[in-house]
DNA sequence: CCGCTATACTTGCGATGTCAACTATCTTAG
DNA sequence: CTAAGATAGTTGACATCGCAAGTATAGCGG
């Protein structure tokens, strides 16, 4: 717990200071700019970035002021409203990205060897609920 | 941060329904019981408990309405006011960590080996900020 | 002994997040 | 086709927490 603290601290100081944005801000962009037509089911994106609907409701309102996020209507079935990236969504992610890969290997690469790094990632990866899509980091389309 | 995100849903959720603590509360009480005189200045507090100084005050609001800490003055310097854990929050802590302790054995000990444990331990420790007191886990006075 | 700075603590405000309740839509059994 | 229940999403009330500002006290240099 103390870790994640200090870890949050540091990341998510450095990305609110440089970009105005949260971690999960941030993390529903890469769940976005990697989904299939950029654009997620409110529900899955809820799922993988760990945050309630209602969360992901108040959270998309604010992307979706700052013009990165729009809802997109589903064909198949009325309920559901997607979350979809813009074009100056994916742009201002791309932004962002760069400069929290640096802050993230900073952070890790200073401490943890890579053998060291897939030792912690695999034995914390025990303590996961249950399916949670992992992480990617190729480049999107 | 998925791994903490699972982690405290978890065990969170066990102290909230079963003793209607937060794992902050819960933290404190820890402190505070393994303190000298059962006692701590809140700028201690603050810094042991990862809290912002104002959050700790918050917190003791409500661990002070509930009758397990009070607050005493110091008699060197007027500006300090001591949290105090009183004989009824002793109690009570000692009865929280008998659940505690069980939903953390349940959570790790069926995830992890003692030498995993011990392996998680040490990574996760390079990411602390500075120093923090290590927890400990003997019986309190 | 007088200011000046630092420290301990509290409080107002805003941000974030959860839960419970509600609406709307889909699906399925009869 | 209809009623019942599941699912997607939003909203209102509420809790928690941090920051900035304010108060009070301490300590120190002149």
């Amino acid at each position: 717990m103390r870790a994640h603290a200090s870890l949050t601290r540091q990341l998510s100081g450095r990305l609110e200071t440089a970009h105005g944005l949260t971690l999960n801000d941030y993390d529903v962009l890469v769940q976005l700019a990697y989904a299939p037509d950029r654009q997620l089911r409110r529900v899955d994106l809820s799922r993988s970035v760990l945050l309630s609907p209602s969360g992901i409701t108040r959270l998309l309102d604010g992307l979706e002021r700052e013009g990165w996020v729009e809802k997109g209507q589903c064909a198949s079935d009325a309920r559901v409203t997607y979350a979809v990236l813009t074009d100056s969504g994916l742009a201002k992610f791309k932004a962002v990205r760069k400069t929290h890969l640096v802050d993230i290997e900073a952070v890790f690469g200073s401490r943890f060897s890579p053998e060291e790094l897939a030792t912690v990632s695999s034995l914390l990866g025990r303590l996961l609920d249950s399916e949670e899509p992992a992480a990617c980091l190729e480049e999107p389309a």
